[in-house]
DNA sequence: TTATTTAATGTGTTCGAACACATTAATGCG
DNA sequence: CGCATTAATGTGTTCGAACACATTAAATAA
């Protein structure tokens, strides 16, 4: 169309020099004529390249939470597959410092294009940054941010926000002057940002109606938990609305129907079988998915469409919060 | 591998044939040993078809719902233009039939390979589909379902659920007693299936606790519109809550503040810019979210990636049914 | 002016799959 | 056996972009 050969047109497209003022015109000229644009599919083809893709996050059978990620990513691994993109696991243990620092090693020594991580350690997650940073490979995080890695992209809810959503239902759902307790159950670090939307709302929104009240349990041991449980309420007897931070809402439900306490305002996360099954029963009122199974996904579906056809990549992806109850939970598993 | 040529492959793989038992064996078993899946990239730049999606949707001008759905389309458009998919609208008038039948005709004599079409009209609908069926154009829908059209693909909330999870909402938040009606504004008939779920669900959870009645208003002239709900609360003293079964929940409001009525409880559907109003004010206490633009683009996008990667189509996508507060609706914007 | 360097432009091959076409092997028939 | 017919197999080209390499035109030096 511009009379001249493919090998002009290619050195104005990837503008490696070497052509005249004239034949740059002529060309650049029918490209905008035309509103050309390459053909993804053709340019992949010729480049054939294998992307690998590395993914580190805790292990599901350590802490069922991190299942659907997991039927996430090999989702989006099965899809990409046949594209050349290669997905790699490594899982740590949540308990354990030391395995993700080791899973992490693995991962960077093997050099993969990106590494995608579920980073629940703030200062161990520092090191992997700067390691990937030396190995000159791409981070992408998803399920929760560590503080200072604001420039990273970033997949999963905004945990401040959250935390004013439960608020905003719990708000909805809670007599005059009752009483609120924000519950802690084997707490991480990036919990706490959601104890503090939950209380910023209550301050902004209900001029301190409520006294909200924040504690932490630990459940490892049955006995022992139910018994911080009971003591707790022992000495706030007020208290008749839950916050849970995490996916363990069941457990304090069971703690609750050892104890005989019923009727309790109950608002949790994720929706895990037990969960689930206390939502039903109308034990929870309320759960707000963080939706792991689409941010695990989301996170390798777009880094391979990136690779594979140049899409651009976002550096917050936040997800909608999405609010559960019993009849609109089925959509979301 | 097998030692033969591609084309004894080729044969093999399209089953085209001409293969003597021991050449079709020898293949066959280095297929599946090394697990051969075909390079959709190359497959699909030999193809080398423009793939034609036509959709038919009401024209967002005369009604603000369809605005997302639209820029839904756009999108998915702009993403797989590159590909080799064109995608082309047809507005129609949605309070005008023939303006449906019209443009379902243009679309038609298009020959598209696919048409994509949100069916609101009853019988038109089944006109336009028996057409389709005749020039042999498949369907898929979204938004709604047409009654018998069950066989084909459909894309969009399973609306008598979310009927139910409109009265799972407002069962947590009104009081003891207290009675409800269900708002039908310039109804459509998909929007008695709506009503169906909600009532089925206070018939099942509540024990006939709360009076349930529906009623339908036309929005046209505002005046008469203020009239007609004035004179319905006047007869019904006693219903305090409201659920609106469509995107105009805000003409209700409009008509409150007129009236000068407060504190009612309000739940609706959609994400328009005065629903979102009311919802930040406090005077609509939930919105559930039937992400237009999500079935829209999901309708273009599934249907792309079909044609140019053989991905499979589902023949039920049934959408979350997402609940929307003043504290999450940002993220689904 | 001619040789030589450098700038500018053109040509050929490749990626993996699809398909048309060419070739070779096997079978049937007189 | 020879030849036709069909079955079986192999070869070559194409899609659009990327890039190595070949070629030609222009600029500079001897």
């Amino acid at each position: 169309m511009a009379g001249v050969s493919k090998g002009t047109v290619d050195r104005v497209l990837h503008k490696r020099g070497k052509v005249s003022k004239k034949a740059f015109e002529k060309v650049d000229k029918v490209l905008k004529e035309i509103d050309y644009k390459p053909n993804p599919i053709a340019r992949n083809l010729k480049i054939n390249k294998t992307y690998n893709i590395h993914v580190l996050l805790p292990d599901p059978l350590k802490d069922p939470y991190w299942i659907p990620a997991n039927e996430g990513i090999i989702e989006a691994s099965n899809q990409f597959m046949p594209f050349g993109v290669m997905v790699r696991k490594y899982f740590y243990d949540p308990n354990d410092r030391t395995s993700f620092l080791d899973e992490s090693r693995q991962a960077i020594i093997s050099q993969p294009d990106v590494l995608l991580m579920a980073p629940i350690f703030d200062n161990e997650s520092h090191e992997v940054l700067k390691h990937c940073c030396e190995n000159k490979i791409s981070v992408v995080l998803f399920n929760n941010h560590i503080n200072s890695f604001k420039e990273q992209i970033f997949i999963g809810q905004d945990l401040n926000q959250s935390g004013r959503v439960a608020a905003s239902l719990m708000n909805k759902i809670i007599g005059k002057n009752d009483e609120i307790s924000i519950i802690h159950i084997n707490k991480e670090p990036h919990m706490q940002q959601k104890e503090n939307g939950f209380k910023e709302f209550f301050k902004e929104k209900s001029g301190n109606n409520h006294l909200v009240i924040s504690k932490e349990f630990n459940s490892a041991e049955k006995r022992r938990f139910n018994k911080d449980v009971s003591e707790f309420l022992k000495s706030n007897k007020s208290i008749n609305a839950f916050f849970v931070t995490n996916s363990k809402a069941y457990v304090l439900i069971e703690a609750f129907k050892e104890l005989e306490i019923r009727e309790r305002i109950v608002i949790g996360y994720d929706l895990l079988k037990p969960n689930m099954k206390y939502l039903k029963e109308g034990a929870i009122n309320f759960l707000i998915h963080q939706k792991p199974h689409r941010q695990a996904y989301l996170g390798v579906s777009c880094l391979a469409e990136h690779f594979l056809f140049g899409k651009g990549l976002p550096t917050q992806e936040f997800l909608p919060i999405d609010i559960v109850t019993s009849e609109n939970a089925q959509y979301y598993l």
